[in-house]
DNA sequence: AGAAGGACCAGTGGTCCGTA
DNA sequence: AGAAGGACCAGTGGTCCGTA
């Protein structure tokens, strides 16, 4: 804890060299089941390239030294329930721990907060994430963990859904976006079950109730109610007049 | 509702004049016990006066045409319950009233999300304010609720005190700043005795969820409890060894 | 001196788009 | 072409301080 607190009371530090930590992409090649992750590799600077006409003194080593490049996660993959991924690429349950651990930095930025008398977030923010970042673990990101929440939250609310579709695309050969795309519409279905409320759905769940409900899916199960209201009038008639 | 809905899918304009509203300061010396509350003052165009060099064509109109003076509300005096402020002032009651107001404005900026299917505020935030500015509540602007936040809880969480802390601080002769002031001791009394947790406090009363906690009440609760938590250490001896 | 509130500012939620 | 993520941006929570 003790870590912990120095990790959060620093401030995100984006000019000076960040410190090195090892790093061979937990799970994309390894054992198997559990993930042992650590920090992420080689990025250095990358300053900001656009905004505005800063030009001075813009790129004093732009040629990083010797020619080690910036590093990246490897891409998903879509795998079935417990499957590895091989070579340069990560698996679906990899991507799918990515939100628990996020889950435990939130904790543990909500046991530094309670600790010190600060208002304490329910959410995985921008401060969780700097967190994560600040405890070595680079390879979280925001933009990642925000395009495939809705991924999470079918594997949560309908694991074995869940399960059914990553093997079905997986079969088909389908890419991760593709796949991506297909979650969206048990989630829809599982909403007009519970009255349309994906609030109160992500809400219910514990691990879930910690992201904010992507707004795609909100427009999704707006859209989809919307016009599930206007099929189930029409059907009494399409008018102004009474149903029945 | 057409209204309201109309009212926010505007953005607030903050150049054009806007429309002007009658007002007789609301309770400041009317009838007595219901607030019939309308739009606010003369206030016209003060635009940015800091904020870097720009300085053409910055006052076209400063005199503001006939003399007419910008308009803010009356100061708050310290009312016992059920008095009326006389003069050119306002009363507690009305205070208290005003942040009634703001959950009205609040219900109906969620029952807008919800038709709409956007996300959904359970707080008083800058969309409220924005909205209860547009519908005409121009005398209420988030500065001012902020600043009385706390007040407004002791009211909510124990009214009888609330009321003996009022007719104390009047009689005294005491102003709004020394009353207001003077509300944080009781709200840190009330923590201590439901374990110090201030936010679960404020989440548990259905009029003040709306509220975020203030800061300076959140801090002292903080360093209540922790000499509390000290000086109930030091009892036991002060060291390092077991209690009892 | 006491008080009301416009306006500022650091850091947020959200996601685009230059990058690999 | 498909995907990862730095970095941007509009609008937020918070409150200072020029104003009356």
């Amino acid at each position: 804890t003790t870590n912990a607190l120095d990790a959060l009371s620093q401030e995100a530090g984006l000019s000076e060299e960040p410190v090195q930590q090892e790093k061979e992409a937990a799970g994309s090649g390894g054992g198997g089941g559990t993930w042992e992750v650590v920090g992420a590799g080689d990025k250095k600077k990358q300053r900001r390239k656009k905004q505005g006409p800063r030009m001075i003194a813009e790129d004093e080593d732009d040629e990083m030294g010797g020619g080690s490049e910036r590093q990246r996660e490897h891409p998903f993959i879509v795998t079935e329930p417990g499957e590895v991924a091989r070579g340069k690429k990560n698996g679906l349950d990899y991507l799918f721990h990515l939100y628990e651990q996020c889950r435990d930095f939130l904790i543990q930025v909500q046991n530094i907060a309670k600790e010190r008398g600060e208002k304490c977030p329910t959410k995985v923010t921008n401060q969780v994430f700097r967190y994560a970042k600040k405890a070595g673990a680079s390879y979280i990101n925001k933009p990642k963990m925000r395009h495939y929440v809705h991924c999470y939250a079918l594997h949560c609310l309908d694991e074995e859904a869940s399960n059914v579709l990553r093997r079905a695309f997986k079969e088909r050969g389908e890419n991760v976006g593709a796949w991506r795309q297909a979650c969206y519409k048990p989630l829809v279905a599982i909403a007009a079950r519970q009255g349309w409320d994906i609030d109160a759905i992500f809400n219910a769940h514990p691990r879930l109730a910690i992201w904010y409900v992507p707004t795609k899916l909100r427009q999704l199960c707006h859209a989809e109610r919307s016009s599930a209201a206007a099929a189930s009038s029409s059907v009494s008639g399409g008018g102004d007049h009474l149903p029945f």
